[in-house]
DNA sequence: TCTTTTCTGAAATCTTTTCTTCATATTCAT
DNA sequence: ATGAATATGAAGAAAAGATTTCAGAAAAGA
């Protein structure tokens, strides 16, 4: 058995009889905690096993490796592979079509980006967000960049309903100063800013900031130059196998927080919504006649 | 915050905004595939992310630690961690929160949405789809519904770069006679209905079925009526522990049809494309000054 | 545009780690 | 018990790694 077919737990395990006693030690010592208890210096891993350095190095060689460095460089994948997670790699996911097709690799791209951005993501400044949004006494514009423009104009869609006085700024500059006008210190502005960043957006932000807005920015794991400016910044991974972005995760992180302002808002919004249910429905047996 | 507490990756991220180009560069990499990316030699890590080594000693200081040693020793301790604790492994989404968090609930649910529609895809109608949108002697309508609006208007965005002679037919339903009469047997209308669905999109498809036009749908697994006009359908499950539905499966089957005609149009799309950037270009470079 | 400041990596230096040697200790067979 | 064979770790040599310095490059500011 080649040691790219075995894991070292196997190799060990495979040569226990051909051990001297300091090996043997040294062994167990590695099986204990493993794979983690042979991540450091070689001297480390002695030291822990109460064994001297050339015992190590002679036992690495033994089990098939040409020295520490490389037994070391197989424990760094084994420590890979289990801690990513299985779901993301060994399932296909349109059982139809081969793993090679787009919609397998596209999809798989997308849950690596829900997992990684979910990783990083602070729930404090989620917790704090979600407060923030749903605190009416504070008036709440939104703003989206030419892509990201329908992930703004989503988020406004929800949010007008949950809660009054909401804004969404288009992207026609002209009329922003009107909306910083109306704009008092301690509103709330989010923005969602991926690359290629825009400079207009950046502008507004800077100008959100003088006028004292919290600013809530949703942007790349590259961090658009607005990061600086904002009180809670969400960066997401969205990288696809595409010409373009993806945003999937943004849209998943947004209507988390819209379920999570909805459930803080509820005693408040429920009136609300009925009301607006109401009112749409009229609107829709008013056409079935037109 | 003193290290002993927090997490590289949560050091790296509050730092996220005083790091510079390369630093930056550098803390993406080692985000990417956090923890185990750090946990070669200093020479191997910065190479990882194309950058020098001094860098890596810069960047690792500046988050707190000494030096590069005791960077990789606090991520040895959260790789044991991450391992030693059954609990906590993989199933959580944001590590931080608790599994019983909305964001993680929530997270789960989209999930098994990804799975349970990439499921049911048949990947001919996406194929066959995929071939109609890249047929640029057809003209292309794309219409929304309500709430789905948002998602109809980012298919718009990027369909229009892809492709001329796209239309994006808005919510105002008087203004839908004038469509009707441009529509061409042949032609493709994209029509997003999930329920509630609405009636008057439901006219507009009868219409464009008269019309003889190629009707693709997007809708939810318990099909809008729209379903039996429809050419091509695709079906997504939107249930999430919120009062909402979730866009975010469909949204992910809309980007990866955008990649596959994206690849279909591409000798023809490319010089369109960066035309289109160039104009971009110029339009943030005027509005520097203005 | 030009100057100043900040950033970056090549190279040199210093440190640590890894490997090898070899003298001593241990085990086993007789 | 004695010698032969094997195992072990101290110590030093070799290699690799980490850090510092510094000059040129890039960015910011004037």
């Amino acid at each position: 058995m080649s040691k790219s077919t075995s894991t070292v737990a196997e190799l060990l395990q495979n040569n226990a009889d051909n051990l001297t006693r300091a090996e043997r030690q040294l062994s167990q010592s590695i099986l204990v905690n493993y794979p983690v208890s042979g991540l450091g210096s070689i001297t480390a891993v002695a030291k822990n096993a109460g064994v001297s350095t050339p015992t190590v190095a002679r036992l690495v060689k033994k089990i098939g490796f040409s020295g520490f460095p490389e037994f070391q460089a197989a424990l760094r994948n084994e420590v890979e592979a289990t801690i990513s997670d299985p779901i993301a790699k060994h399932d296909t996911w349109a059982g139809q079509a081969p793993n090679e097709h787009i919609v397998n690799k596209f999809t798989d791209a997308v849950i690596e980006n829900i997992r990684h951005s979910l990783g990083q993501l602070d729930i404090e400044t989620f917790d704090q967000t979600c407060a923030l949004l749903a605190d009416t006494k504070r008036s709440l514009f939104i703003v989206g960049g030419r892509i990201t423009r329908s992930l703004a104009d989503y988020f406004f869609l929800h949010m007008q309903v949950l809660r009054e006085d909401v804004t969404h700024i288009q992207a026609i500059s002209n009329a922003w100063p009107h909306y910083l006008l109306d704009m008092k210190k301690d509103d709330v502005i989010v923005i969602f800013d991926v690359r290629r960043y825009e400079t207009s957006t950046l502008r507004l932000a800077e100008m959100a900031a003088e006028a004292g807005a919290k600013i809530i920015l949703f942007t790349d794991q590259w961090h658009s130059p607005i990061a600086k400016l904002a009180d809670h910044t969400f960066s997401v991974k969205i990288v696809v196998p595409s010409a373009w972005d993806s945003s999937v995760t943004t849209m998943l992180v947004v209507e988390t927080i819209i379920a999570d302002v909805q459930t803080r808002t509820w005693p408040k919004t429920r009136q609300r919504m009925e009301e607006l249910e109401v009112m749409f429905d009229r609107t829709k047996f008013f056409r079935k006649f037109t």
